[in-house]
DNA sequence: GTAAACTTTGCAACTGAGTTGCATAGGGTC
DNA sequence: GACCCTATGCAACTCAGTTGCAAAGTTTAC
């Protein structure tokens, strides 16, 4: 096994969720990605993985705060890798960026979401913030 | 013709929208709600309308900036009706709320979105901001 | 006023993401 | 090895959204 084969199982086992052969492919394509991916971008490079299977990975590894999803507005739910640390609470939210023309969705881990003022007795759980536009390689 | 059907009917008209039943009815109806309301709502309400003729009077009124869409990850799109003036630029626009209780998203129009610090050279064109959490009325 | 041209509407069928049921395969335990 | 539990693969289904097409309605041209 090698270098990041360990790493990944190490990463699963800490999370509690046990290292299976899709979870520690799907787990290792997620890392490598510098965007926030689809249940169908996954499905075409980890071909002979069974949809349903990465499916249910993707919803294991949320519900063990592994990723997070994001509803970029395009129809497909896209999938990040949490920050270390993260628990998924309301400090760890960040915006999102969905280039309008390379299509790429992207974490903006280092522009965290201003306070949001809310009106009289409403409560704040959960954001889903996305920000359409040009990302700096498409804006020429 | 009653007073409201005229107000529609000037409405759609000012917009550049040719005025028919079906268009007035759904107008009619956006207007009455204090909430966004999904393409399921309008037909369940409007039972009499075709499914695809009320979608196509939606996608055409948005084109026409009298409505605006929400997607609020329920996997409904919401519409709601744009505030006098609105070109659904970006000063125009505004967080959305999602309540979890009542399951009503509502546009927080008095809260507007602050600035958002985007990385270098990165530009917004448009943003869906949902915050999900408890309403006034939920949240006891 | 009527015919032609265009627009809107209703119906039905389709698309595509997400989801679920079920049987089989895999891994661990005794 | 038998048993049990979980993970996986396959197929089928759901449901919102969308499209093609023909009929109905409206506008324009003559």
């Amino acid at each position: 096994m090698n270098e990041q084969a360990t790493h990944v199982e190490d990463i699963l086992q800490k999370k509690g969720v046990k290292p299976t052969a899709v979870r520690m492919n799907v787990l290792n394509f997620l890392l490598d990605q510098e965007k926030a991916v689809s249940l169908k971008d996954i499905e075409s490079v980890l071909s002979r993985m069974d949809r349903s299977s990465i499916f249910r990975t993707l919803k294991s590894f949320e519900e063990h705060k592994l990723i997070h999803s994001i509803d970029d507005g395009t129809g497909m739910t896209k999938y990040a890798v949490c920050a270390e640390g993260c628990n998924c609470e309301l400090e760890d939210l960040h915006y999102h960026f969905y280039c309008v023309s390379c299509e790429k969705t992207f974490c903006l881990m280092d522009h965290p979401i201003s306070t949001i003022e809310l009106p009289k007795n409403f409560k704040m759980i959960h954001v889903n913030m996305v920000i359409k536009g040009l990302c700096d390689k498409c804006n020429k």
